[in-house]
DNA sequence: ATTGAACTTCAAAACGTTTTGGATTATAAT
DNA sequence: ATTATAATCCAAAACGTTTTGAAGTTCAAT
């Protein structure tokens, strides 16, 4: 059986106020039982219930998070980082993080409804946003605490954390034109996600500088998964007037599309180039090893968190927006280094 | 304002147990009250309090999870797709997922403490079992409900779900006899995972029954990252006497191992064959792509989440022990194909 | 001695439900 | 007309806390 302040305030012959009023370290209680009941209660293994002081204290310590799951086989490296950030930062904080996943459509707004009128969350962190997005629409018309990682489209001001993706595909941009190329294909993400807007356009204006067209035609959508990374490249690389350098709008895509471009018995890196986006750890450990664009994900999922617990404690009040500036990280998938001479 | 039960009550005078009662379909209220008053209830928009349900029923609707985070950059999707399976599942039984992250260690088994003292989680799921696991020890001494993916070696008894790895070991060991190689090297995982020495064993087993065997030499130990898997290959494969087979434990360090090959000018599928353990859903589509065993974690997810569940609704008692056989997936990892042979 | 302040304590209400154990009324059976 | 049965309903307790508002003590200052 639980011990509850009930039985610790038989024990120590105090009321249950008393008792309650000593744990939370009120003044208004003597140093002498003070020291009695916090003892005893150390004893008798005392924790308090978190249900009932959650719903004495009306909020709930937790934080909501809803994965959009695409599919069943959902696997993108970047979550894991993501959450493991967003996931230690709220554990050190001492808040509970409820993670839900859906797929994206109407079915999600309803999970966010439940949760918020459920009062089984405080604030929730919104990911992956989305041109129009539903989710912040509801959230800011229902005045309930979010932060998102992304912008997005709709009017409304809230706050968010979200990495610079014009910049960053400008720094792409930049590199390719040094390097002499102008026949440029890219394999953008789903145009209902914010961020492939902006990267669109920081590639097609970082190109621009430099006088390289982006053909409409080289431009194909993927689903953000290494397959369609593959799927995609091979289509591009079959064309009559084929690409020599494909970005792609993720480091898995652009793996997929390194794997399409070797089938092909092409060498990437040298007959083609690719670059990704995220500098995911495989990255790094890839044949050829992958230039992208580093993106943040852990530290973001980090100062997402922080800024929503602030928020929710009322430590701030203005919506904090926060854009931050990835670096381009280069590797041997747009420039040949010597090792690949051995062949 | 939240509406509640009282204003219901209120509004069609009634007292608040009927209105209670109706809503909970009992039928010790009359067809017209019960109409009555879920009909307002809906004009006024309730939805019931979940903390002052927990409370009151004494149980708290969520599952908990904690997830080891190894590193700050903890990006393996075999924990992304193991969230989605559990999540999704969860979902659809209307049970919240509490997700926390934590490293190994200390802190570790106070965070399982915790949360069940503190009555927030129905039971837990426990992942990535260790040979001696603190974790399992610790909730089979409180009796507090738990599934773990994975077994493990204290004597305890509890349920779990775990694949098969000393079986799927020797399918590998099978294909790569078949083969005809015989020089062959391991980069397992982490001596205090418990799968680990069910693979090592089911490996020097199946070789074993070719007579081809298990140079100690041979076996690196890595930690599941892809950059594991290359640095140790790269070891291995600049041996005297390098091996003509690696066999990694999981798909991570397979990635990584076979970047360490290209890198050295080899060529994989021929001049080393590699093989990974799990199917992530890049491994179908690296280059070469990736002969693997086939681990349904999605699926394992949703099991582990259902079972767990039916333990905490007390619709089964005994210990639930299954143990999947996974397949072997056959790749040009270490079968060459004719694509290559465009070299 | 009286007042006032400071200190210490607590009963009761509150958070929003569900459950218990009747109580009341209507209906059917004698 | 009485009794038994069934159909409705509800007050109060319970879940385990925190908070409110007030009461009782002690002690120094008048």
């Amino acid at each position: 059986m639980k011990v509850t302040i009930k039985d610790i305030a038989k024990k120590v012959n105090r009321s249950i106020t008393t008792v309650s009023r000593a744990l939370n370290g009120y003044d208004d209680v003597s140093p002498k039982t003070k020291q009695l009941i916090v003892e005893t209660a150390r004893e008798m293994g005392y924790t308090p219930n978190t249900l009932a002081q959650r719903l004495q204290k009306q909020y709930t310590d937790t934080i909501g998070l809803v994965l959009p799951t695409f599919s069943p086989r959902f696997a993108d490296p970047y979550f894991s980082e993501l959450l493991a950030g967003i996931g230690n930062k709220a554990a050190s904080l001492d808040y509970d993080l409820l993670v839900s996943t859906r797929a994206p459509g109407e079915q999600e707004i309803a999970t966010y409804r439940k949760l918020i009128e459920g009062g089984r969350v405080d604030g929730f962190i919104v990911v992956r946003t989305r041109t129009q997005d539903a989710r912040i629409d509801y959230l800011v018309s229902q005045g309930f605490p979010f932060v998102a990682f992304g912008r997005c489209e709709s009017g409304a001001e809230f706050s968010y954390v979200d990495e610079d993706g014009y910049y960053g595909m400008q720094l792409v941009a930049d590199h390719i034109a040094e390097l002499g190329h102008s026949r440029i294909a890219a394999i953008k993400s789903n145009d209902d996600l914010n961020f492939t807007h902006e990267r669109v356009g920081g590639l097609r204006d970082g190109l621009g500088k430099f006088g390289i067209p982006l053909d409409e035609a080289l431009i194909r959508s993927g689903d953000l998964t290494q397959k369609s990374g593959y799927d995609n490249a091979m289509f591009l690389l079959q064309l009559p007037d084929p690409p020599t350098v494909i970005v792609a709008f993720n480091d898995l895509m652009a793996l997929g599309a390194m794997s399409a471009a070797q089938e092909l018995g092409l060498e990437v890196g040298k007959d083609v180039l690719v670059t990704g986006f995220d500098d995911n750890p495989m990255a790094e450990h890839s044949h050829p090893s992958l230039t992208t664009v580093r993106q943040p994900v852990y530290t973001i999922g980090t100062m997402v968190c922080e800024t929503l617990i602030k928020i929710i404690k009322k430590e701030i009040f203005e919506h904090q927006q926060k854009l931050l500036k990835p670096s381009l990280v280069i590797r041997q998938s747009t420039v040949c280094d010597n090792h690949r001479s051995k062949f």
